[in-house]
DNA sequence: CTCAATTCGTAGGTGCACTGAACAATACCC
DNA sequence: GGGTATTGTTCAGTGCACCTACGAATTGAG
């Protein structure tokens, strides 16, 4: 008997808490709009013109999956795609109208969504919930890209 | 300029932080094995021929995804799944000795790993993360599934 | 100015996760 | 005992997420 409790362990609980997160965001945000479909949108109204792999790195996707989802929000003409004339390599990215009205009425919804996810916690638990959160997603993600050091002047 | 600042999304936060266990998890425990493949492994260790459905339960995924996951583990020779001769309908599943010789190697590795994935936050910190990673999660499950109140006895 | 290295995007492959529909075996009601 | 409902599994479809490899464009070294 070595089997082990999955209630300690945090990768376990993360998958749970996106499961969670996902069923509520389908019922109460959108069931055509996923969330990180969302989160690209967003990036989008923040910086106008950025280049798909800029947007990855901003959402935190890599390169394959970017490229999915923007090709499913073309596909919608929610947004469109215009070789960049200075850089041919990439293309640069832009919401249509249609999109912008999609992200500012979903944006309401979210914020709607967030509240019901977060109820169980009080005020002061919910800080607390995003600085642990952040500081190990955070943490991780350094052991992955190493991250020059500041003083890189070799 | 509409746009929110996704790091006080908890959805967002939440993926970003499966990622980051994913990625960790792929360099640290397993390139073949995947975090809910060792939950499903976890749970037949602790409890030794339950039927698909139950083991879902147990690890949260739904039929549809459990099912994948054990033909994976089924075909790696990590378990067997056999027809329950009391009711034709479901598998008994059970692991293999290789299954139990993998389990009982990835357990050691898991640990390390969450101490290496939890080493941002002092023990204290930790006990709360837990704390409040499960009390959202089950709060929004509990939505999902209503759950018969105490009194069922109707 | 030319060739090599880098960078952006795409394509193919694996695996997780959900939904809804189909199918077979069992359980329940009359 | 026969018909209906329930339950366990599977199948088809969509979407996220990673990796490796490749082609096309750009940059940089000589």
């Amino acid at each position: 008997m070595a089997a082990v409790d999955l209630a300690t362990h945090p990768g376990h609980l993360a998958r749970r808490l996106q499961q969670a997160h996902y069923l509520l965001w389908n019922t109460m945000v959108s069931e055509e709009i996923t969330s990180p479909q969302f989160a690209v949108m967003n990036a989008l109204v923040a910086e106008p013109g950025l280049d798909q792999r800029t947007v990855g790195e901003r959402v935190g996707l890599d390169r394959s999956t970017i490229a999915e989802v923007i090709s499913r929000l073309d596909r919608r003409g929610l947004l469109h795609k215009v070789r960049d004339p200075q850089d041919g390599r990439r293309f640069l990215l832009r919401l249509t109208d249609d999109g912008l009205r999609t992200h500012r009425r979903l944006t309401v919804r979210t914020a709607r969504m967030n509240q019901v996810f977060l109820a169980p916690l009080s005020a002061e638990e919910q800080a607390v919930f995003f600085d642990l959160l952040r500081r190990v997603a955070d943490a991780a993600e350094e052991l992955r890209n190493p991250a020059e050091p500041l003083a890189t002047r070799s």
